[in-house]
DNA sequence: CTGTTAGCGCATTCAG
DNA sequence: CTGAATGCGCTAACAG
């Protein structure tokens, strides 16, 4: 029924072997031989079988990504830009010794990340690029750690994306850390200059590292400032999603009257902020500034036009790709920053008054 | 070095075919035994070889969804749902009888969409889901439609979202239509109704589905209402990008200054054209009225809020994730048409004077 | 309920 | 440069 190797080689008149060298062309080959396998292979539409090859080979050519929210263009930006170094390079339709690179939608839930993570070791993934951020539970750190060096001990090739590396392991190949902490500082004291001096800040899911890191740097300018009271009631908690940024806002709103300025998690939060003040009756930027983070494709086209920090996602991921592929070299000590750069637009001014 | 089966059933002092069994849970196994069993996995910690198994049992657990770019809302939140319905449901960390649901970017490429069906088919996967429209260049056509062929001669269950069904090709399980045309006229019905007559159409790319069908809607409308001239002169193509929309907007101004309104082939595009009218001067929607498809999340919140007609993406990835899981009934016919509804929100009102 | 026996289809030695 | 032989790790009959 289903067509084999052999079935090539005996209408090639060459033997399974000889096929298979043709097919992965890690092999001498006489032309006229090759040119013979590959029209019987063509004939009969042969298609390699992968687990076959995997299992022989003892490796495989799958190349996974994860993500926490594939619907969330942060990372879907990121995962398109490595899968695009990875995987359908020529483009010829009959697929040769290209990878099958995936992407994979852990939802951030901690166990499905965990569940991917075997379900790849099992296909032998030849590499593995995480996105994002990282939980901070040290149960979930411990865990894994653990399954990365396995895998890495198995042979794939493990690159992070936007993500710190982990403590204490160097199972991976290369890690490409925002900096988060510096983007969250520049945009305060850009908001600081313009002289706001109660400011709200509509926070990521605790225990984050993203999150985490993004509220430090606000900290720090506002400590920087001399403004150091009052920093946990003006400090919201909730998922990266429209929803938490207007409902967080409400709150503000409630807590602090005399707000002058938002900040929120990223930029889709800052939407749901602008959406609640403009319902309160309230102007971005002449009566409350709002601010984001990570310059989503969006963000230019709000009005006003979101003031914001620019990741460059698209080309960490695309490096994260090609690092993950071996063609790049890692950075020195596998770690490398990269850098956030403040875009100040049209939703923050100086208050009122 | 590695633990295989083998060792598992040694340490458990049973047969590999006992571990086997317990692991796949498809066969009765004693209570005990599966106990000793799961504890030597446990101990050893043991993680089954997905190519030996898959070429044992000459079936994977791979499940692959195909998007046209995953940095596109409409896919990513169709291919979400679809991945949230198939891999990790439970979540024990430990992945049982799990999916490996993956999804794959195209990018639009033809080339790499057969790429990838190539290497998916390769890996024998178990199931497969296409997103969005579909190219209508006939050679191509006729490519999809054979390896789609092989691929369900193979085994893997097919399923279409937001694509109609392949000319004379029943290798399919189902295919969810989404009413493309029926959204695209109602649109243009509401423009009319509010008392537009000179509206601009900004098209997705041509030779596709969802373009042709959208914009098969909205001429069907002007039609009814008796507009017919003109209609190439106000149809301007380009790709479903912000972009397309902004350049297009501006050339459709250039040649019908008397322009009212402005149809956008999404969402995104909509996002571009308000750039362009704005950047000329003019309101929304008092000089002139855009409208969208799709409502991705950003369209509630852009101001002023898009008009558009909204896609129950999430609802027909969940349906597909199913489908081709198996756990719900294909549709009679196995096609079924997915409405369109449209949302009048604050972009559109009718024309000045 | 459990053990034994055969391959699944391919990549590799090793000879030639 | 090519062919023959071996085994990758697992599942699926088949017995018991």
């Amino acid at each position: 029924m289903t067509v084999t190797l052999a079935d090539v080689a005996a209408r090639a008149r060459v033997s399974p072997a000889t096929v298979s060298r043709v097919l992965n062309g890690n092999y001498p080959v006489a032309a006229s031989t090759r040119e013979r396998v590959l029209r019987a292979v063509e004939e009969l539409d042969y298609v390699l079988n992968g687990p076959a090859s995997s299992l022989a080979a003892a490796t495989s050519d799958l190349v996974g990504i994860l993500v926490n929210d594939i619907a969330d263009p942060f990372f879907a930006i990121m995962a398109g830009a490595a899968q695009g170094e990875i995987g359908g390079q020529e483009g010829t339709g009959r697929a040769g010794g290209e990878k099958l690179a995936v992407v994979c939608n852990t939802g951030g839930s901690p166990d499905r990340e965990l569940t991917y993570l075997t379900l790849l070791q099992r296909q032998r993934a030849a590499a593995l690029v995480l996105t994002g951020g990282a939980l901070e539970d040290p149960v979930h750190i411990a865990a894994m750690s653990a399954k990365l060096t396995r895998l890495a001990d198995a042979g794939t090739r493990i690159v992070l994306c936007g993500r710190p590396p982990l403590p204490d392991n160097d199972a991976l190949l290369a890690a490409l850390a925002f900096d988060n902490r510096g983007g969250g500082r520049k945009l305060t004291e850009h908001l600081l200059t313009l002289g706001h001096r109660r400011i709200g800040y509509v926070a990521g899911p605790t225990e984050r590292t993203t999150t985490r890191h993004r509220l430090e740097g606000h900290r720090a300018a506002l400590r920087a400032a001399g403004i150091d009271e009052d920093q946990e009631r003006m400090t919201l908690h909730g998922p990266y999603a429209r929803r938490s940024g207007y409902d967080s806002t409400l709150e503000l709103l409630r807590r602090a009257p005399g707000l002058t300025a938002v900040v929120a998690a990223n930029d889709t939060v800052a939407l749901g902020a602008c959406a609640a003040l403009r319902d309160q009756g309230l102007r971005i930027p002449q009566d409350v500034s709002v601010a984001g983070f990570d310059d989503l494709p969006f963000s230019v086209d709000v009005v006003p036009a979101l003031t914001t920090v620019r990741l460059p996602l698209a080309e960490a991921g695309a490096r994260a790709g090609r690092l993950a592929m071996g063609r790049e070299a890692a950075p020195p000590g596998g770690i490398a920053t990269v850098e956030a750069e403040l875009l100040v637009r049209a939703s923050t001014a100086p208050p009122r008054g």
